[in-house]
RNA sequence: GGGCGCAUAGCUCAGGGGUAGAGCGCCACCUUGACACGGUGGAGGCCCGUGGUUCGAAACCACGUGCGCCCA
């Protein structure tokens, strides 16, 4: 006998054992494969709403298309985060009071951070479980792994020898605190209040214009004052000293005067041009920008266009250098004490016009949390430009679709604008570049220091030298040393999941996994992530497998808050999915999510429709209980095909809509739709009408009808469970194997196919017509004020011959659920009879006496009433000549009956009014 | 400034050219032999505004208003 409730804390460790230990999450027969690589969640991380629904979506599919036969393969794994991970580990070193990074050298901290991985990196797996993730978790890989750093390896060289890697010295994110570039997509910018200072900046020689300073109605200047200056605006003092230029619009009359002149740079006390660029905004500030070609992305460009030298400012914790072009007074200042420093001098020297308070936009790093500054550094790029082209025309082309489609956009427009990729960063934790140096600062990208140092001696030797001057040349290291030195950097860790698809399926190796599991399926991913993952993939993918390296994109909604605010740590509005579980169960979790899931929205979670959740899990808990109690035992011999009792067949055919809506939602990913079929099924038929139904059935004399119900209902039962594993896999697992012996275990257990379900569309017409008879009846009771316990009889009066055979035919069923305690034929309703119309007959309750008649009145005026509103509705309709001409027949006939059938009832309804007031 | 999206029940959200939906909440009744994490019945909506398309618009289009997010 089953317990009252399902017990998810006690259940679900035992259950994930059994499907991990059997192997059911391995790819397994001859089905057409079917894979997903799950986006690798960092090493570092935990479980967050993010991951549960992420994850969610992606076991539903798994589970879905296992069931289906399919030879499913859900491909796990963690990537090594370079800079969370050596954050970790540092902080962790810091804690214990232990020598830094610094000291104790790469070699030694590698293997600290190796350490940390085996001991505590990858919790996320465990939660991964704790969710019902039916992964392959023998084939899980990382990032760092032995197999994927190959690949990582082939792919640098292959690429650098395409010329689609190549170093450069450009402006990158800079991050003083951990520094270490990193990319775009790293940083996030977010509005601060700042000031914008305006300086003056004398002109050369002391030269003077005429400077407008008041305008009439057209726009015309009508007063001048003489300037020897020009005015600039900057959010940023400190990087005037690596002004190249100052810059006006080539429109900008007011400064026509004096463009190609110079001005000075007052403390750098140097002399810059003024010069003309597209970039500055006449409207905006003075009109005239300051040019740190160094410091700034948009002067970066303004200086490459016009030639304008770049000064560097800073080292690499953003203080100030010690170079000749800086003043001796601001050398080693932080940036912000020299921003400081530099706003007091212009003060002192009278050129400070005004400071205003203003918002800015400032750039942080989402590591760090500081304040990033672009640097001219040298770093290692991939040619993303070149790459995008075949990761865009596979989009065009439909190789790789977004799901919903929309997303294609956002897709196309990053794409099309993307910048080169920065994949160098200075750091110890990833892989380390395989370039090497030469005595002679030559590079050479190889797979191997020996293949490097073989390159480097073909070079040398053509270039002269012998093998003796060669050897010479070896960096003394106490007297020997290596020929090369590598780059100390390493690579992006995007670099290396950008392999993900492929390189955990073995490439650079031939496996049989590639060719059965690549192109993958689907990615299913959050829009917040689409340049991370979806464009790397894609460029790696089409590059190294010429094939798309997914054939769907499945982009689903974030999690946010009951708010609509996006969670995270610092607002403290974070719900951690792994309480959530502990509290309601994975199950109600998994299908909260699911059911959420509609395409095209955020997801606002509230932990009540969690609850709602767990409690329809209990629901369907309670119906296996009855089943077992009432002897509704799996029969693998029962064939649905045979049944013969209507309640039965019409239970048979509603199962079967409500499969085929839920495989069809499935297969779109309509995850909400398919989770609102199974829902509505499993509570609003099965458990309220089916199970009801069968009661008098169950306890009824029929031995013969007790036995098919007994059947048909557990094998719908079993049927349900199959439907709903996807989304609720532990209670539906535990059910299947405590409400019979099954074969298999559920999981692998075949999903219910439409030849499942016969269907018998008059066995659900005479079920539905029960159904809203008992109803009304119930409406009726309820609205009279008829205790609920109550039996009372009923007369059907003028009932047709279909009525009456209904009527005879499911007497036991509408008495009980109706509570009657008798129904009899009669030609007309008794006085003081509560009357009801249901299709086309009239049902009398003779409650005289007891009930109000002016409230019966009212109840069957308020139904007259509504009648003719839906009637006056469809006369409208029906009397505009366009309508009857233009709308499809089919509407137009639909119309034609409604109102048939409206004016049936209304004319009934004034039958029992006319007959109630009488009484 | 560019792009994307959203406005439907008290709340959170589905839906979608013809008949307004769910969960939670609310009200009333019910300790009925699966389930109070339950049952039965019920209240509650000019589907943001203005135009347009259409026989017909809450749905499609345009504009407006308000609110999000992304990119500069």
């Amino acid at each position: 006998m089953l317990d009252k409730a399902f017990d998810p804390a006690a259940a679900e460790p035992r259950l994930y054992e059994a499907w991990e230990t059997s192997g059911v999450f391995k790819p397994s027969g001859e089905g057409k494969p079917f894979t997903i690589v799950i986006p690798p969640p960092n090493v570092t991380g935990s479980l967050h709403m993010g991951h549960a629904l992420n994850n969610t979506l992606q076991d539903v599919l798994c589970r879905f298309e296992r069931m289906r036969g399919r030879s499913v393969l859900w491909q796990p794994g963690t990537d090594h985060a370079g800079i969370a991970t050596q954050m970790v580990v540092e902080r962790e070193m810091a804690k214990r009071q232990e020598p830094r990074r610094t000291e104790i050298g790469r070699e030694k901290f590698l293997e600290k951070v190796w350490a940390w991985k085996a001991e505590s990196g990858g919790a996320i797996i465990s939660q991964l479980k704790r969710l019902g993730a039916s992964c392959d978790w023998s084939r899980e890989r990382f990032t760092m792994d032995e197999g994927l750093s190959e690949a990582v390896k082939k792919v640098f060289v292959q690429l650098y020898r395409e010329g689609l890697i190549y170093r450069d010295k450009r402006l990158v994110n800079w991050d003083p605190k951990l520094v270490t570039a990193i990319s775009d997509l790293e940083v996030e910018n977010t509005e601060v209040s700042g000031h914008f200072w305006h300086f003056k900046y004398p002109l050369e020689g002391g030269d003077t214009y005429e400077f407008p300073i008041a305008y009439d109605e057209s726009g015309n200047p009508t007063e001048w004052e003489t300037r020897d200056y020009i005015s600039i605006a900057t959010t940023r003092p400190e990087t005037m000293l690596g002004d190249g230029a100052v810059a006006v619009h080539p429109s900008d009359k007011r400064y026509a005067p004096i463009v190609g002149k110079k001005c000075l740079l007052p403390l750098a006390d140097r002399y810059i041009p003024i010069i003309t660029d597209d970039y500055p905004d006449p409207d905006f500030g003075s009109g005239a920008v300051k040019i740190t070609g160094a410091h700034d992305f948009n002067d970066y460009k303004v200086a490459q266009r016009n030639n304008i030298k770049l000064y560097i400012l800073m080292d690499e914790r953003a203080r100030m250098l010690d170079a000749d072009y800086i003043p001796e007074k601001y050398r080693g200042l932080d940036r912000f004490e020299a921003r400081k420093q530099v706003v007091a001098d212009i003060e002192e020297r009278g050129l400070l016009i005004k400071v205003e308070d203003k918002k800015i936009m400032q750039p942080f790093g989402d590591r760090s949390n500081v304040v990033i500054e672009p640097m001219l550094t040298d770093q290692w790029y991939v040619d993303a430009q070149s790459l995008a082209k075949k990761a865009i025309d596979a989009v065009s082309d439909g190789e790789t679709k977004f799901v919903p489609e929309n997303w294609t956009k956002t897709y196309f427009q990053w794409m099309y604008n993307i910048e080169p990729w920065c994949v160098s960063r200075q750091l110890w934790w990833g892989h380390q570049i395989p370039a090497w140096y030469g005595p002679d600062g030559h590079v050479y990208v190889a797979e191997s220091e020996e293949e490097a140092t073989k390159e480097a001696i073909r070079r040398l030797t053509a270039e002269g030298y012998s093998l003796e001057d060669i050897n010479n040349m070896r960096r003394h290291e106490g007297g020997e040393g290596p020929l090369l030195v590598r780059d100390e950097d390493v690579l992006d860790t995007w670099f290396s999941s950008a392999l993900w698809p492929f390189s955990t399926l073995g490439w650079p190796g031939e496996t049989p996994e590639l060719g059965k599991h690549y192109p993958t399926d689907v990615l299913v991913t959050a829009h917040d992530i689409i340049f991370f993952w979806v464009a790397r993939m894609m460029m790696m993918g089409t590059h190294f497998m010429k094939k798309v390296p997914f054939r769907d994109v499945y982009i689903h909604a974030l999690v946010l808050d009951e708010k609509g605010q996006k969670m995270s740590k610092s607002k403290g509005n974070v719900i951690d999915p792994l309480i959530l579980i502990d509290k309601y169960g994975a199950d109600a979790l998994r299908f909260t999510l699911a059911a959420m899931a509609a395409q095209g929205r955020n997801i606002r979670l509230s932990e009540a429709r969690v609850e709602g959740y767990r409690n329809f899990g209990t629901k369907l808990w309670n119906a296996a209980r009855f089943c077992e109690m009432n002897g509704c035992a799996f029969d693998a011999s029962f064939k649905p095909s045979a049944a013969t009792q209507t309640l039965n067949r019409w239970i048979i055919h509603e199962a079967g809509l409500a499969a085929a809506e839920a495989t069809a939602a499935l297969e779109t990913y309509r995850f909400n739709d398919a989770a609102g079929a199974i829902y509505r099924f499993v509570w609003n038929v099965f458990c309220d009408w089916h199970l009801e139904l069968a009661k008098p059935i169950l306890l009824g004399p029929d031995s013969a009808a007790k036995a098919e119900t007994q059947k048909a209902t557990a094998f719908v039962l079993s049927q349900i469970l199959k439907l709903l594993h996807p989304f609720m896999p532990f209670v539906t697992e535990e059910l299947w194997r405590e409400t019979a012996s099954r074969e298999k275990q559920l999981a692998i257990t075949a999903w219910p196919a439409s030849g499942d379900f016969p269907s018998s569309d008059k066995a659900a017409a005479e079920i539905n017509w029960v159904i809203g008879l008992i109803s009304a009846i119930r409406s009726a009771r309820a609205e009279m004020n008829v205790p609920a316990g109550a039996k009372i009889s009923m007369m059907a009066v003028g009932a047709d011959a279909q009525g009456s055979l209904r009527i005879d035919a499911n007497r036991e069923l509408i008495s009980r659920l109706a509570r009657l305690d008798e129904i009899h034929f009669a030609a007309s309703s008794p006085k003081g009879a509560v009357q009801i119309v249901h299709e086309g007959a009239v049902y009398a309750l003779p409650l005289a006496g007891v009930i109000d008649i002016e409230a019966e009145k009212a109840r069957l005026r308020k139904e007259f009433d509504k009648c003719a509103k839906e009637i006056e509705t469809i006369d409208k309709k029906m009397s505009n000549p366009n309508f009857v001409d233009k709308a499809p027949p089919e509407v137009v006939e639909e119309n034609r009956e409604r109102r048939i059938a409206f004016v049936e009832r209304q004319e009934k309804l004034a039958a029992a009014l006319t007959q109630i007031s009488q009484g």
